[in-house]
DNA sequence: CGTAGGTTTGACTGATCTCAAGTTTGGTGG
DNA sequence: CCACCAAACTTGAGATCAGTCAAACCTACG
């Protein structure tokens, strides 16, 4: 039930127009020779995809040419509203965004997390209206790609576009997991997994390690998320800390005792198609 | 909470290699000769490709040439089960099918519904091991296909990877409608909305009128679909009765007051993603 | 050190579930 | 064509999980 709007764009067009020159002179001679890590901007999405089949030299250079323009947003801020056609693809570089649908009384659902190094809309590349909302849940940065290059790097790679189709499959079986999550699980099961799924996650992106991890959400947005009221969400976290399953400090939480946990939530990660 | 795992194969091995080799040997001249009807098996999934991307003649001669194994299938058939590793796609030709999880005490949650002409399980050209289970809710008519054959075709008609791609973004658009539907509607909403997105649906794939049609649910399937109970189910319908929204007589679903049941449903079909 | 957002607690309400009968329907075999 | 049976549907009464409303209480940050 947020009403924020504010998109704060580092307004540089002139910075983009020179990315896009000055990649394109690079000769792939003279690139391979570069220090990377000073403009490793797609480097987790990279690595993301790299997770979800093999790219070869060309395929990641083609990435790293893309063109972008990197934008700081506030909180609560919508990269995407439902309803609206994009003519950009963004890459989450830091924060956490969440995408979510609201009801005409005003009530939000939200249907999925995003973590650093996710692309974001990458159904914009071939849908044309947006469905759904996608808006930030931290103080975030994010690269946005012109959705014709992105398109044109699908087309000419076809194995980045293997990954990319297989990161929408893994999307849609989280959503899945997330109906049977709120359809036939009670609040203690539905909180327990939505923490389960981040532990995993977070670590699987290696932003942290499963036992111990920063939470960004408020007990609001785990409640939209569980389609749960904030007050029984905070009533169940009390509950899963005097049943000595986690402790919290802060946005910090600390998973004390897995086995547990996984049982109150009745977790299988097959879902989340992690390779073993 | 069903348990039947009856699969009835028309077992016809020898037909499906004849098939494939009769496909083989005609040569494109003969085969545009023909009169296509009496080999339509793919008709209706083509037609299905066709509105979401256009398809020359080599892509849909490549899908009719595809090699099938059609069978028979008894309602509540297991077609996939989580957990396990398919060789094949199959394409719905008749009945109606459904993909649901399972907690592990018992309880089902279905997560989509399968009209004729659907191809039933994309995902696993791209993902190794299915997260979910696939089963028929009346007795059903499927054309099973090689995956091979089928990642054969999306390599190299790279159209029908798109219209193949597309599907899939707007089965997770159809899902993430779910996760709201069953996480913030309540019954009467969540009931009318199935109805309405089940109406919409029929009608875009040609199989009726929006306003009378069949349902093929039972109220069990209804609740497993929707989170609730069959009785619930049952008092939610007949109070749609009452108020005039729908009639039902057996199976056939009149709905007599369209802007009332969307109404009651909150519905917007945007997320459907039909063509206007 | 004031303020807004976030968290916690309590008392009451209500939508949906559970358990427990019936009743209707549709298909099947005699 | 009828009798029967199982599955599906219907109805009622009581229990419960989660929601609502209202008020404090933290706590991070300007």
């Amino acid at each position: 039930m947020f009403n924020f709007d504010l998109i704060q764009i580092e307004a540089r067009w002139p910075v983009w127009v020179d990315q896009v020159m000055s990649a394109r002179m690079r000769s792939p001679m003279s690139r391979r020779q570069m220090d990377w890590n000073h403009d490793d901007t797609f480097g987790s999405f990279i690595r993301k995809l790299e997770a979800l089949g093999p790219l070869d030299d060309a395929d990641r250079d083609a990435i790293r040419n893309l063109p972008f323009r990197r934008r700081t947003v506030a909180a609560q801020a919508y990269l995407v509203r439902e309803g609206v056609a994009s003519s950009e693809c963004s890459v989450l570089l830091e924060g956490y965004a969440c995408r979510n649908k609201t009801l005409s009384n005003g009530s939000r659902q939200i249907v999925s997390f995003h973590l650093p190094g996710d692309m974001l809309d990458v159904q914009q590349l071939v849908l044309p209206v947006a469905d759904h909302n996608l808006q930030t849940i931290t103080p975030s940065v994010v690269a946005s790609i012109p959705i014709g290059d992105v398109r044109r790097i699908v087309r000419d790679h076809q194995t980045v576009a293997l990954a990319l189709w297989r990161d929408s499959l893994i999307d849609a079986s989280i959503f899945r997991e997330w109906v049977l999550n709120v359809g036939r699980r009670d609040a203690k099961a539905r909180i327990s997994h939505l923490l389960c799924e981040f532990a995993v996650r977070v670590a699987t992106a290696g932003l942290g390690k499963p036992e111990k991890f920063h939470l960004p959400m408020t007990q609001e947005v785990i409640a939209d998320a569980t389609g749960l009221t904030s007050i029984h969400v905070n009533r169940v976290m009390a509950l899963l800390r005097s049943d000595g399953l986690l402790s919290q400090q802060g946005k910090a939480v600390r998973i004390d005792d897995w086995p547990g946990l996984r049982a109150a939530a009745d977790f299988d990660p097959l879902y989340l198609h992690v390779a073993a």
